[in-house]
DNA sequence: TTAACCCGTTCACTTAAGTTAAAAAAGAAA
DNA sequence: TTTCTTTTTTAACTTAAGTGAACGGGTTAA
């Protein structure tokens, strides 16, 4: 498990000895069970979460119904809004499967980025490029109709579409539950001619 | 103009006259007309901007008909894919008024981050912002309507809905012109009774 | 001044998503 | 197993967005 977080790392900068052993002690990995809640609205946890394995979804409770607007797998992480903001959190986050994590405080954050400024060059790194893909990912969603935007996601995520409740996915992708499923219905239509 | 941009600085780090001066030097500030293009897609340009009087935008060009997705006003930025990616830009950005932009490229980042560390922490802090500002806004844009994201954007930033030719500010919202001026004219229709 | 173009609006029509309700299917618990 | 619950699908109906076309106001260019 610590290999496969050394070798995401090197993607962005190389590690010494000594850093991996620092890293190592803070002691950040966690096995969570399906369903466990991270993060509950009002809260102000300190916590970022990135996936080793497993997923994790972000969602929010409107007028009384969940509206899952994230899903995060391996190799992906979140810092909450909350934690950058210091702000109660506006939604919810939780488990969809068992998972490995790193859990993450702000403190120690900056503790390593003090201690290591090559980790402060790394969450830079990171941030610029998740926040380019953000973006992009944004730009797709506003310019396609909720047909191309399941399309999309089955050619680019398939695995989630088997992971995750289509109830979820519905939401994620910006429509009630029974658009989604009546959307799929059309498309298999369309595919027998 | 230079007082501006230290202002906003100084809400992260707090700058020495040297850091003051270093980045005078770099001459980053340009006056930019109506209508420029910054970036076209195709090309892989290495600058990133930052308005500090005007309005950019960033727009797609799908079988024909120009997208916007973006719009960046007084104190924001975009460092667009492209840079971040190295790769051919999918979108155009261009000026939508007479402007003042700093314009930064890639090499003169690094250069800054290098020279001093601290700039490199407040970029950090600043992309984690922004990612976490851009996560909430894709959020709200998923789990509400066209007419809710146009309410919203009246309440939140009610001069864009004046400075932006509505066309523009339909494929922001994710619809059609024609729907943006159907969806006026009902809620038009709704507050007289 | 006229002609051409762009933009915002309106209209009629089509298509798809929202809503409400119910049935069917799949999972979890007793 | 049977029961209970949750999830997915289906259906009928409503509402709103997409589409194609046309009109009028404003600006620009010939």
């Amino acid at each position: 498990m610590q290999d496969i977080l050394f070798d995401f790392i090197s993607k962005y900068i190389s590690l010494t000895e000594e850093e991996k052993n620092a890293i190592l002690s803070l002691d950040i990995f966690r096995t969570v069970n399906k369903g466990t809640v991270l993060l509950e609205k009002g809260q102000q946890s300190p916590n970022s979460y990135f996936v080793l394995k497993g997923c994790i979804r972000v969602y929010y409770i409107i007028d009384g119904e969940e509206k899952t607007t994230a899903f995060y797998t391996e190799m992906e992480g979140i810092t909450p809004h909350c934690v950058v903001n210091k702000t109660p959190s506006d939604y919810y986050i939780s488990c969809t499967e068992d998972s490995i994590l790193l859990v993450s405080d702000a403190d120690m954050g900056i503790e390593m980025n003090t201690k290591f400024p090559k980790f402060e060059i790394m969450c830079r790194m990171l941030s610029e490029e998740l926040l380019a893909k953000q973006q992009t990912a944004f730009d797709e969603f506003k310019t396609s109709s909720p047909e191309q935007r399941y399309l999309s996601l089955l050619q680019n995520r398939p695995d989630l579409i088997q992971r995750v409740p289509q109830h979820q996915l519905a939401s994620f992708l910006g429509i009630k539950p029974q658009s989604l499923s009546r959307l799929r219905a059309r498309i298999a239509e369309k595919s027998r001619g």
